[in-house]
DNA sequence: TTTTTCTAGTGATCTAAATCATTAAATTCA
DNA sequence: TGAATTTAATGATTTAGATCACTAGAAAAA
């Protein structure tokens, strides 16, 4: 896919991410082999069994991480936030994308070359020891999806799906959803109906005020008590 | 945990994993500083909330990952097979086991000590590359098992069961279930009752013919199918 | 050996959530 | 602007699989 030209633009050191960790030669090689491109909300940045070319680091905006299963049925994985990598997850094991990923907000996303990026890997174990902490906390947060997509029934996962945006994304007990119904069903794994009346019943039990993509969450208490129980 | 005893042995180079990616004074590194330790059938190897000390590679044997959820449900993550690490998953991200891990059968496991890996790790580069990898390849096999958990229905996990131990790990069509009715209900995410169900449908169905934990797949096309369209 | 515990199996019942069908409102597009 | 397409919402119905309750045999422990 890739359908968007990319925009060449200078680049500041502090937009190489995890600089610290690189040397200044490293830095430079990385600088002189990336480039940022912007995404409208909505558009696709990759899709899966496309060739993967480059390690994307997320500069701004909300990325979701998807997969089509059969009869149409689309998962969320994951959504991705501003200073995180994008691609890390398959970049190393696959020569195709196993997943799609496209914009939920408009976004700004570095796309650095992959040769480049595992050459710096091979000659910086510092940077690579960083990069598998990264990769094994990304695993870990799939064996909590696990456990949540089983041991909870709705109510907890959509509990705790508000939290996610509450407290990590907007930092506040007020926002407007960036996803649609459905796309909150995806990302909970179950329908848009099922969706639809969860957020009612809260909004019955006035543990949340909601009206359209308007959010308003009254009792953490409760939702966390939800989240937590399942 | 580690409540058994270690009992050292001599080790011979091939026994250090990977030992052609590292330079001699690397695997007499990694040599002297990690030990095999045997474990019986039903052994616990390490507990989740404990603290990570050692890198695991299976030697031989079979092994399960799994995490106790609320009302005591049990979710097996994973199987780990000889010649693979166990530990890697979280051993860089996080100070504690987030998960358990117990012997199925018989084992051997190699534990090498964290700090000596880590040292290895960051002096060399290639090394890191391929550890980088096997990360990555454990993350995608997480995806499959949220599509899997999430979209087919109990015959389909079931079948994909059956054709995990019928290929994977005896390559036979005839073989002898390592694991109780209630293991394999948590491996598929499900109870011993249905998993019961099921596999006395297939049974009727004439798809496969068990006994106890003897199995033999007669019709491979059928539970195939089952596998794919879940 | 006898008792206790664990594992496999079966039937009856229940329920969370999926599916189906339809309407209404809001966007997009032509 | 009006037509077409998405998105949100709600009610009715269905269903896969969980839960509950129990039996029987096998294995472990006393």
């Amino acid at each position: 896919m890739l359908m968007v030209s990319p925009s060449v633009k200078n680049k500041s050191q502090s937009e190489i991410p995890y600089s610290e960790y690189l040397t200044s030669e490293q830095i430079e090689l990385i600088s002189n082999n990336s480039n940022i491109v912007k995404f409208n909300a909505k558009d696709i940045i990759f899709k899966q069994n496309t060739r993967t070319s480059h390690v994307m680091f997320i500069k701004s905006g909300l990325i979701k991480i998807l997969k089509e299963g059969r009869n149409k049925k689309v998962i969320i994985f994951k959504i991705i936030t501003p200073e995180h990598f994008l691609a890390n997850i398959s970049i190393f094991g696959e020569e195709t994308f196993r997943y799609s990923a496209s914009a939920i907000t408009d976004a700004k996303i570095l796309f650095i070359d992959i040769a480049t990026f595992k050459s710096v890997i091979e000659q910086n174990g510092k940077f690579a020891s960083l990069l598998l902490q990264l990769l094994s906390t990304d695993n870990l947060y799939f064996f909590d999806k696990l456990m949540t997509q089983n041991q909870k029934q709705l109510p907890g996962r959509v509990a705790e799906i508000l939290l996610f945006f509450s407290k990590q994304i907007y930092n506040s007990d007020t926002f407007e959803f960036p996803l649609s119904r459905t796309e909150i069903a995806e990302l909970a794994g179950t329908t848009k109906e099922s969706i639809i009346r969860t957020l009612a019943e809260f909004k019955n039990d006035k543990i949340i005020d909601i009206d359209g993509r308007y959010i308003k969450i009254n009792s953490f208490d409760i939702i966390n008590t939800l989240s937590k129980l399942g």
